[in-house]
RNA sequence: GGGCAGAUGGCCGAGUGGCUAAAGGCGACAGACUGUAAAUCUGUUCUCUCACGAGUACGGAGGUUCGAAUCCUUCUCUGCCCA
């Protein structure tokens, strides 16, 4: 099976220009997808095309990733209902420098491989491109009402525009212009948002009579209530470890709906098709096993984080998410505890605070910001939802006391179903 | 440059002098049920506060008034029409 009939058996492709598939069945092809660098770490939506090109690697053709050091100047207008704040050129160069590094992990870089991986800064070909150059060997060639009739730009028309925005289109038009000219790529790859700007680029190529150039996009992924994929309660899913940890991101997977956990798997996973379906209907059989949620977090943990990691992450999920209760948190040594708690945000505070009466539980979470505020803790613990150690804090006036202690050290704070604190008391 | 319309809480959107921390919806969070699922039901959702309460807030700044999201002036921004 070639690489597009699989895309398409996966429900990866959107759009896809005719002649792409035969081109990338006549030869190596090199592709590229571009990174927006809007943060310092890539996130789970990111996979998408980072997968892509690894797909695009394993079947033996060149994948590029472009870092938009320039496009991230000006702000994509795509699928944005209103103006982007620019960032300003120091967070944008932490950011390109973030991208770059993790971007590293999953594409295999050697240059002596003929289809090695290669990133590259499009800020490069364009810090010294003049304005009125750009627009007299650029502009001249792509009309406005070409322009206008693009999506991106009609659902901005009403609630404002501004130039800046507007122009983008064109910056990555050229992007993929000079991708075509200088190392000869043929195909461009993204989001389903990207296919105006995408076109925009063959248009480009065409006029200015470069060679062939092909285009595809993946539909835009969301959960199956419409809602943005790759949010968890606490905010956006990140590959960097620091910002999300292995075991925060195995949970991410863990958690998906059934629903989603079988588009998800096909869009993100390994496994072929034939897997995949295999397991979902192993799944079917027994859904409350989760093994389609499980083998999905597995492999994703592995590709982003490590084997170590997963077996950590598995671990702690085992034994919060497990039969557990006091007995078993209380019967872990302090190692096995700490171990286990690797991933689980932590909090430290000082032990003599517990002397007398013990401490007041609302304050102390508010203090240690485990909530943002006396009154917000208040909220949640009159709901029941607030344990330490597993158990549910009814009053509302609990008093903390060293009895309660773990391993003389340690408090199991749990807010709401998944949210886990560790308190520890020094 | 001229005319018109508009800017309300995370979003949408009602409100046109006091009863408004501001209807309703969405989203989000929590509880029940369950499988760490979905659906459903319930509660919460400006900030701080044990509570009484206090403080901020309807684009910005001024003003009228005992009292303004609501009236006036002005500025900023956005859309539409005309030049």
């Amino acid at each position: 099976m070639d690489l597009i009939n699989e895309l398409q058996e996966r429900g990866l492709i959107q759009d896809i220009m005719p002649g792409t598939q035969e081109q990338l069945n006549k030869e190596m092809t090199s592709g590229y997808i571009g990174f927006d660098p809007t943060a310092d770490s890539l996130h789970v939506g990111n996979l998408v095309p980072i997968t892509l090109l690894m797909r695009l690697q394993r079947a033996g053709h060149k994948p590029y990733a472009i870092v938009g050091g320039a496009t991230g100047m000006i702000g994509d207008p795509s699928g944005k209902s209103a103006e982007r704040n620019l960032l300003d050129a120091d967070t944008l160069n932490k950011n390109v420098a973030g991208i770059r590094k993790q971007l590293e992990k999953f594409l295999d870089f050697s240059a002596t491989t003929p289809n090695g991986a290669v990133m590259l800064n499009n800020y490069d070909w364009f810090k010294d491109f003049g304005f009125l150059d750009f627009i007299r060997d650029t502009g001249k060639h792509i009309t406005i009402s070409y322009m206008l009739s693009k999506e991106s730009v009609q659902k901005r028309l009403e609630t404002g525009l501004s130039f800046t925005e507007f122009s983008y289109q064109l910056i990555q038009g050229y992007d993929y212009y000079h991708l075509n000219k200088n190392y000869n790529i043929k195909l461009q790859m993204g989001g389903a948002d990207q296919w105006g700007n995408i076109v925009t680029g063959t248009e480009l190529i065409r006029r200015r009579g470069g060679s062939d150039a092909f285009a595809a996009t993946t539909p835009l992924i969301t959960k199956s209530d419409g809602s943005k994929f790759g949010k968890s309660e606490s905010g956006n899913v990140w590959l960097d470890a620091e910002k999300t940890s292995p075991y925060q991101f195995y949970q991410f997977w863990l958690k998906l709906p059934d629903t989603d956990a079988a588009r998800m798997s096909f869009t993100f996973s390994f496994r072929s098709v034939e897997e995949i379906k295999a397991l979902i209907a192993e799944h079917e059989t027994a859904p409350h096993l989760r093994k389609l949620q499980k083998a999905l977090a597995e492999e994703l943990t592995i590709l982003v984080h490590s084997e170590a990691d997963l077996a950590f992450a598995q671990k702690a999920s085992e034994i919060l998410f497990g039969q557990s209760t006091v007995d078993v948190l209380r019967s872990l040594s302090e190692k096995q505890l700490l171990e286990v708690m690797d991933g689980v945000p932590q909090v430290v505070s000082a032990k003599d605070t517990l002397n007398g009466d013990g401490a007041d539980f609302l304050t102390f979470l508010a203090d240690n910001k485990v909530f943002p505020s006396k009154g917000e803790a208040r909220k949640m613990v009159q709901a029941g939802g607030v344990s330490i150690n597993k158990e549910k804090v009814m009053a509302i006036d609990h008093k903390i006391t060293p009895t309660q202690l773990l391993n003389d050290k340690y408090l199991l704070i749990q807010k709401g179903k998944s949210n886990y604190t560790l308190a520890i008391f020094n």
